[in-house]
DNA sequence: AGATTGATCCAT
DNA sequence: TGGATCAATCTG
């Protein structure tokens, strides 16, 4: 089943740990990729410094003070794409980062174990920036059935947030850890 | 630890 | 218009 828009109106840091365990689906004409989320971070709020959102609405952060439950993609570094899904309530910018995934089936060679990494694997690209997230659309999350424990979910502070201060060691990345 | 790479943002 | 910044990755 297809989350709907309704899972990603709800806490940030809760929907970041519930998307551990869900598949991330993509279908890319008859292809249909799916893989396993391993890792995710939460960025919440307009307080949150570690957030693109932090210095107010721009044109490229604006989707962040959108509705839940839409795709943010945005180019890092130059060179590679980093996938986040819009949620809360719509004017409170907040967004789940997904970090990490594993491929199904696992015997697949492609290494999906960093944010560039899994949208070079997966296809991903800016052009499903502002897409919906749910209903009938080329990339999607699937409640899969399986139950992940609180035991299996690991805390972190965030990457590459040294700069944001009073949020830098924030336990806001969650992890699987096997 | 350093190089890479280019969109974005803010200050001139 | 220009320069600093950046939620990353690869190489050695």
């Amino acid at each position: 089943m297809r989350l709907p828009q309704q899972f990603y109106n709800q806490p940030t840091l809760k929907v970041a740990q519930q998307l551990l365990g869900k598949f991330l689906v993509h279908k890319i004409g008859k292809k249909t990729i799916i893989s396993l989320i391993t890792e995710t971070e939460a960025y919440v709020g307009p307080k949150d410094k570690a957030s693109h959102a932090s210095r107010g609405k721009t044109p490229r952060t604006e989707i962040m003070f959108g509705q839940p439950g839409f795709w943010y993609i945005y180019l890092i570094y130059g060179m590679y794409y980093c996938l986040n899904v819009v949620t809360e309530k719509n004017d409170y910018p907040a967004a789940v980062l997904i970090r990490a995934v594993k491929l199904q089936p696992e015997n697949n060679k492609l290494k999906t174990d960093g944010p560039g990494k899994l949208c070079r694997a997966l296809k991903i690209d800016k052009k499903l920036n502002g897409q919906p997230a749910f209903g009938k659309t080329s990339l999607w999350i699937e409640d899969n059935g399986l139950k992940i424990k609180p035991s299996q979910i690991k805390k972190a502070p965030r990457i590459g947030v040294d700069y944001a201060k009073e949020y830098k060691d924030k336990l806001w990345r969650f992890y699987l850890n096997n």
